[in-house]
DNA sequence: GTCTATAGCTGGATAGAC
DNA sequence: GTCTATCCAGCTATAGAC
């Protein structure tokens, strides 16, 4: 409407005030997501986190699980955005002659996850809700970062695996598994809770656990 | 009302009725909070799968929390039993001079936990539920069963500690917290849905991912 | 004691003024 | 484009007939 053709699309002041409201909101949703869980989540929290109302919130995002969608992504990209930095350092080390193995990329991405859990800033979904998964599995930003993020971590896995890194008797997708659950880890979540450790703590504990198992040492 | 002062309580016909309708309500919130979780669940289904009506079911549920409370004492009250019979057996095989190491047991408990969440059996609470977790710390008879399971548990774990069977370095809380994940471990529900592996295979891996972690045995 | 019918409420989603 | 003021579905819980 009212085209003008040689005009070049240059972002109005609106349509930067618009970013920063999504921004807001999904920023909001993020937090919520990881304190209260999406089911206990309501759309009039998020509308009044965010600073506005909630009718204007539904012209941004068409329903609830568009707003939780939303907020995957985000967490999806930073965390493409850390695996991307750590390939890129592990360019310049291996050109140094310092190779970084894949095992250690793991355990760094692995760590991330945990910390993001401990500052609250790690979305939650329930695991079961076959109306959100659906949504979400027809969601191709969410799909598509989804891909990425287990294409790049399964290179390492299996690179890991064949190098002896990684116990290489368990399937591939099984090890994606239990460092993608790392990020909503019960136990990490419950040590916090409890209030006994730090975070540095937690996240060392946990680790070990996940790479070296419960065992004893001496018991292998 | 009616007293008869001498008559002893004998188990009357309806009441025996009443304790099998309990029994299906309960077994019905089993399955349901297994596999749709506790706000996915309505209590229409509840009536519908144990086939009475709603109000007749709220006669001898006071309220939804109370559904869940109930399931989940009926699980913990298997757990125990199966833990009974671990060391009971243990005592014989004792007395025969082929002791049961704590380790074993623990072994035997985490296992029992994953068969029972593969079969479908295992109720999962959702993690962030203020309410319903309030509802489930003022009740009692799942109090008393959670203190039972943990403290019978967390003897073993200690054992286990000393005796160079488990890693030493993890304070028991957190070995408690981690076998307890077992039980609803979204790893062991992701390779079930994917259909490509039978449940021993699943248990055999994650056992071993629990025990032994990802890393390769020669990495140690 | 069991069921039908419904009250009451919560929360997702929207219409319409400005 | 934003907000106020709803609408309406779905759920828990209960009243009242039988």
């Amino acid at each position: 409407m009212g085209a003008r053709p040689s005009r070049p699309t240059r972002p109005s002041i609106r349509e930067q005030v618009q970013r920063m409201r999504e921004e807001a909101i999904v920023t909001a949703v993020n937090r919520l997501l990881a304190t209260k869980g999406y089911d206990a989540m309501t759309v009039d929290e998020v509308a009044a986190e965010s600073g506005m109302a909630k009718a204007s919130l539904y012209k941004l995002f068409a329903s609830k699980e568009e707003l939780a969608g939303a907020a995957m992504v985000a967490v999806l990209d930073r965390a493409l955005a850390f695996v991307d930095a750590l390939r890129a350092r592990a360019e310049t080390a291996a050109a140094a002659g310092t190779p970084v193995s894949a095992r250690a990329q793991l355990e760094a991405v692995t760590r991330w996850a945990m910390q993001t859990q401990l500052e609250g800033e790690m979305p939650s979904l329930p695991a079961h809700n076959s109306s959100l998964s659906a949504s979400l599995q027809s969601n191709d930003d969410y799909m598509d970062r989804l891909l990425s993020l287990s294409n790049r971590l399964s290179i390492w896995i299996t690179e890991a695996q064949t190098r002896g890194q990684l116990q290489a008797a368990f399937p591939p997708e099984m090890v994606l598994y239990t460092l993608f659950a790392r990020a909503c880890d019960p136990v990490v979540a419950l040590l916090k809770d409890s209030g006994q450790y730090t975070h540095a703590q937690i996240i060392d504990w946990v680790m070990a656990s996940t790479f070296q198992g419960l065992g004893a040492a001496t018991a292998r």
